[in-house]
DNA sequence: TGCGTATTTGAATTCCTCTTCAAATTGACG
DNA sequence: CGTCAATTTGAAGAGGAATTCAAATACGCA
């Protein structure tokens, strides 16, 4: 029998394994018995704790996305720089290669955010969060005089954001020419064009 | 009963009754009956043509694919200014709308690509097939003296590609604020600073 | 028109997943 | 140490979906 565990623990233990069984499944292919799996237990103690699959689901996701969200927030309040700010950020962005967990479970959602509203809510909002993280950089960097924007803060952050999203598919899909360091780099290209700065640090 | 069709004209409704229903119900949500319903048939039929659910569902998804770069190129074979090419190719690209079925069905793609090699392969095709379009047109704007490149052509137009993408998904997760009309003018600006051209004809 | 065959149906079977629940187990706490 | 409640198991059964296949059907072609 497996150790026995608190409600609490529990249930975060069933987070993390399902967020695993959904990189593994996918977010309609996902099973009970997968998350039973990956967590070390049966299907009946994952339905005692999660009545309804769905919803674990949707707890899984959403603390995927903060945890990435609040890793990206808690490299960046370590550095002062714009420019380095920019550029930290825009790599913190990028999946560490084809298999990194976090990239993985957010493009999961991509598709099943046109059919299910709640997914659709916790993307937008995710992305939402994300630009308003860039705009503040790049204000910042155009309030010192270090960025001249060629465009809104909010129409360049809005695109380095996209920049980002898609590259991750593009290296979750294990596009032979773009890895981590070539996405950087294209990002960099535009956000290079946007702010006037060459992005050297 | 359902009208009798030959071999190949029912392969063909049924691609695109499986395209319907992986929109419907994601790549890995559908099912057997899924496809029967759309086509009008029963299971044993669906199974008469193709024993494996799997190579239709990879049919359906090559051919939508197809579908939507034969447009794309069809759109841009009428024009031969490249600002009118470069604006009508970024139009092109996006999804009318939140149901968009062209790009439901390639953002269906996006997860399930992560975990098998087939939906990756189709899918980086399609990308760096879009890729080259966009180049053609960057070069030879560039080459008339109408567009002056901030950086390599494959560069920019990877980039152009990619926020084609991710703009999709943000439109089919219905954003509220970023429509069609409203993720157009975001890449046109990255595309006005990256050709020096204001792109207004 | 009628034959022959390709296509489709529908029912039977098997397989698999979800759900329920009584019994077993374990850890907390007196 | 013993009791009790919370947690977990495992088995049973209900519901579906995939698969198989014999029979029915309809179309092409002679």
């Amino acid at each position: 029998m497996a150790q026995r565990k608190s409600r609490s623990d529990r249930r975060i233990d069933l987070i993390e394994a399902a967020r695993r069984a959904i990189i593994r499944h996918g977010v309609d292919g996902v099973q009970l018995s997968h998350v039973a799996e990956e967590a070390g237990l049966t299907s009946g103690a994952v339905l005692y704790h999660y009545p309804d699959l769905s919803e674990l689901l949707v707890e899984a996701q959403h603390a995927g996305m903060e945890r990435f969200y609040e890793q990206r927030l808690r490299q960046l309040s370590a550095l002062t720089d714009p420019v380095e700010k920019l550029v930290v950020t825009i790599r913190s962005g990028l999946p560490t290669g084809p298999l990194d967990p976090d990239v993985r479970l957010l493009n999961e959602l991509g598709g099943a955010a046109g059919r299910n509203r709640v997914y659709g809510v916790l993307l937008t909002s995710l992305y939402d969060r994300q630009v308003s993280m860039y705009q503040a950089i790049l204000d910042t960097g155009a309030a010192l005089g270090v960025f001249r924007l060629s465009a809104d803060s909010v129409t360049i952050a809005r695109n380095l954001v996209a920049l980002e999203d898609a590259y991750g598919y593009r290296i979750t899909a294990r596009h032979p020419l773009i890895g981590p360091a070539e996405a950087a780099e294209l990002i960099l290209s535009y956000a290079r064009a946007a702010t006037g700065n060459d992005l050297s640090y």
